[in-house]
DNA sequence: GGTGGATGGTTTCGTTATTGAACCTACGCT
DNA sequence: AGCGTAGGTTCAATAACGAAACCATCCACC
């Protein structure tokens, strides 16, 4: 499967991973969010390569996610800054530098700290639900059919043969296409 | 630079992104949260190449995010599941499913929607601050050098100056390495 | 005792994507 | 005129991916 057909499959991970689902793209959303916004500092930080280094900043402001502003003219000059969008990202982003700081630090610790500015302390993220504020756990999660779904080839098994009794009521129809 | 190089970086972002910074292996993961464990079960849900679909599982069995633990002898069959180290991937996928939901949903709405057992509602995923409960927000955040920090590089621009100072505080030592 | 099905892969080969190095453009400075 | 800076593009060589076929075990049946 290409790139291009998943952001048309009807799951938000597909979807979000046809957007940002590449290790470059990752690194270059980690330095915008400590306010590198310039071409020459990206590559100069990432180690990547100015072709790929422009292909995927050209890919982040097709999809909104970074925004190119002139910081200069004559030479006119942009630099990429995160949208709302491009900020909405980052749960994800802090989520990952949580994970890698639980699981994949050295011996010497954490690379970097987070300081809250509202409360002064250094703190680690947590994912709460937004009904009763408890900390989240995949076990106490349970998935359920969205509007949105269409194939049942997308829907978690358990949700599988539910679907199936849903497209055949009067099984007469040609609607299981 | 390479895969290889990646997860040596001082970068807890980089070091995640070594393992599951792959468009494939952020969709294998979405599944095995739905409860998917098996070869096959994946190759049909996923549409992913059979090559490819073995070679992330081994390489997330090889970085202890999945275990293969038989479920028949004769012949000896494998599924995969999440370990620990797996599992604590949740809040990355939660929130990525939610950009996806907020982000990229169709017109027709969410594809799947995720009711928390313990109060019974749906919910959304929401950040906090594990020190005063807030929600986060990224102007609210300080980044603050860790003790595994190592080269200036991955330092945040607003700390490099800082770190340069660092190095050379009396400056006939020949510890700027 | 040969055939077929289920499961979990590997091989092979042609097409894309990525890498590394060099090059280009527009401007300002001296 | 010549050099430096910022932000790219072009090109050839290499690596990764995609599609299809093939292989290995075991079982069940005829």
């Amino acid at each position: 499967m290409r790139w291009n057909k998943l952001e048309d499959e009807a799951c938000s991970v597909a979807r979000t991973v046809s957007v940002i689902g590449d290790r470059w793209t990752l690194l270059i959303l980690r330095d915008c969010f400590l306010r590198v916004r310039r071409f020459e500092e990206f590559q100069a930080r990432l180690g990547v390569t100015r072709p790929i280094l422009a292909s995927r900043l050209r890919k982040l402001v097709k999809d909104f996610v970074l925004a190119k502003v002139p910081y200069q003219e004559r030479p006119l000059r942009y630099e990429y800054r995160l949208t709302q969008k491009g900020l909405d990202l980052y749960p994800i982003v802090m989520s990952i530098v949580h994970w890698g700081d639980v699981h994949m630090a050295g011996k010497k610790g954490r690379p970097l700290l987070h300081q809250h500015v509202n409360c002064g302390k250094a703190f680690d993220p947590v994912m709460i639900c937004s009904a009763c504020g408890e900390p989240l756990s995949p076990k106490h999660v349970h998935v359920l059919r969205g509007p949105g779904a269409t194939s049942p080839r997308h829907l978690p098994p358990h949700l599988q043969a539910a679907e199936a009794k849903r497209q055949r009521p009067a099984r007469s129809s040609r609607s299981q296409r």
